[in-house]
DNA sequence: GATTCTCCTTGAACCGTTTTAAGCAGTTAG
DNA sequence: CTAACTGCTTAAAACGGTTCAAGGAGAATC
């Protein structure tokens, strides 16, 4: 491996000459640029990023940790990280928690050890401890799909109460009464979010119309999880006609079950998604969702970082918060007595 | 930030005890090793990797490229990159190329001045010539899902050629003596060797029954482009009974097309994807796929590098070889005239 | 009591950069 | 003719670790 000395050598001036050629090619004469150049570009010299950070302390660096990378919406969002790192020369180490709190800390340690400039992280539960001992030492934090909680922190989110009130609303305008929410933990922020905006878009319900809420809180927020929940569930009865999930992925765990048990969707039992995954509109049954812009989300965040690390006394933590949008496709319809009423109106 | 120095000026040690400390606790005397361990803790110190990765050249980071991390298949793959990594202490840097030789080429200079210490590639296109660059420059590599044509380097694969053999057998049983090809450039070599794999079993059928086999080539091989190039193949006249798609993206944005154009599937036209993918059970026609062990290919992939990067000198490379399956779901059947055949005899 | 052996600990060299103060040659000003 | 300045280049000091030869203190051997 060709070092800068070797360079130098090679080029027959010294190595801060090299240095130089490197950095600040202003400083230099024309000539010995030139000539430094061309051996650097013979040689196939890359700088070592090792010394360079060790000097320099900075390494081009950031770390994003998610709680289910092969959730689309999370993929998404690391393409959208991955392309402002990319364009910014920086690199992304991808972390993916399997929604563990204990994997979230460890990889926080491991990102910390590796001395990388920001980390960009969507807490899977409320893992502030973790995260206020990683920002003492001086690693940069931003928080992804996630408020800042007295963090000194920049945030990326997306108005989450207002995703639920959008779900709840367009239901219960088609006349659901009976809904099941299908759901992860309130302890996912997102989550609670959510369901405060439901919350709040009840009170706008006049009182006999309110629809009654059956919470059901998966544990995992996977399709299988989400599958045999709802089997368990059909069998105990079907008190519902509308299912608001947490993600699209619950959304066609929970489709698939109601198929299996001979429930029509939407004919029978109206399911709406979260996230607008890209598949959303091939499923099944495409599915009507709230639709998150996923990639703009990551991009923004490590937009943000990477300018706080580039800029640290200049830079003034934010909030950067996108709008959700409701996407209607075919899980959704009027319930048989709203028809009917519609009808007669 | 407190340094190795600050520990051993605490401890009242030396600079060289501390590091044993770190690296080698068994040299130690019990007591001074406690002594120093305590004071880190307390400190709250973690080693600066740049300086210890300059020093030691080592640093547990791997690099994986991929050219489209938004496919299922290769967010598999890299959650078992990833999880076999985080077993390992390792860390992987993520980076997406989006099918350009440009991009993977621009990453693998930006992973070589990381001094990342393996990289694992799933290499666009025919792009040797800058992988043995960085092999060249004493970085390990790893190809996955491609065999390492001369690299010096271990490979992780699956079985393309029977893949592709798998296919076309599938759909021949079923009566389909018009086939469309619906995939990418013949550069990729998955593609290439799927090919082979359908040129290979066309030997072993008997000439009366040999299909026919048109090509339809993308530049991406995504659902939104394989859409767009189906709705116009349509247009100009649907003259096959089965369609051999490159991955299961491509399936998902065929069939939509076919059903836009009221070409029912599988009555009309047989759909069989590549790679099954989980959503692919769920989607609007259920996918007949093609079976890839995408996680264990990761998994497998990441073992391998890894092993090499802890014992270079004890390495011996090697090619892990995996089979894929054929999974029969809804989007294959019979031809009409082949139902027929059937009955008649 | 001197010699050898063990077991720990230490000091110093080194990894490959960036950075800064100093040096040098040629120009301009006094 | 000297002094100050300009424009480049250079040597050397970091950065924060790892590693290794060498040293020191006891214990064991002769």
């Amino acid at each position: 491996m060709a070092s800068i000395r070797d360079v130098a050598k090679a080029a027959g001036v010294s190595l801060g000459t090299v240095s130089n050629a490197i950095n600040r090619p202003e400083v230099l004469a024309p000539l010995t640029l030139r000539k430094v150049q061309k051996v650097i570009e013979d040689m196939g010299f890359v700088p070592n990023a090792s010394a360079r950070n060790l000097r320099a302390g900075r390494n081009r660096v950031i770390g994003l940790i998610v709680p289910d990378i092969s959730n689309p919406f999370f993929t998404a969002l690391s393409m959208g990280v991955n392309d402002a790192a990319f364009a910014a020369k920086y690199v992304v180490i991808l972390c993916n928690t399997d929604e563990s709190t204990d994997k979230e800390s460890q990889y926080l340690e491991v990102l910390s050890a590796q001395n990388v400039e920001g980390i960009l992280i969507t807490p899977a539960r409320e893992t502030i401890r973790a995260l206020a001992k990683v920002a003492e030492k001086g690693i940069r934090l931003a928080l992804v799909d996630r408020p800042a909680l007295g963090l000194q922190a920049c945030s990326v989110a997306v108005n989450d109460s207002y995703g639920g009130s959008l779900a709840l609303t367009h239901l219960h305008e088609l006349g659901h009464r009976k809904i099941l929410l299908l759901t992860g933990s309130e302890d996912i922020p997102q989550v609670a979010d959510r369901n405060t905006g439901i919350r709040e878009s009840m009170k706008e319900i006049s009182a006999n119309q309110l629809p009654q809420i059956v919470e059901l809180r998966l544990d995992s927020m996977s399709a299988s999880n989400a599958y045999d929940a709802m089997m368990k569930k059909i069998e105990s009865g079907v008190d519902f006609t509308g299912i608001i999930c947490g993600n699209d992925l619950i959304a066609l765990g929970a489709i698939r079950a109601l198929r299996e048990k001979n429930i029509a969707v939407p004919e029978d039992v109206s399911v709406i998604g979260y996230d607008d995954i890209d598949f959303a509109g091939s499923a099944n049954v495409p599915l009507t969702s709230i639709s998150q812009p996923a990639y703009e989300l990551g991009y923004a965040a490590a937009e943000l970082i990477i300018s706080e690390c580039e800029n640290p006394e200049r830079h003034v933590h934010q909030r950067i918060e996108f709008q959700p949008r409701l996407v209607v496709r075919s899980s959704t319809a009027p319930t048989k007595s709203h028809r009917a009423n519609l009808r007669i109106s």
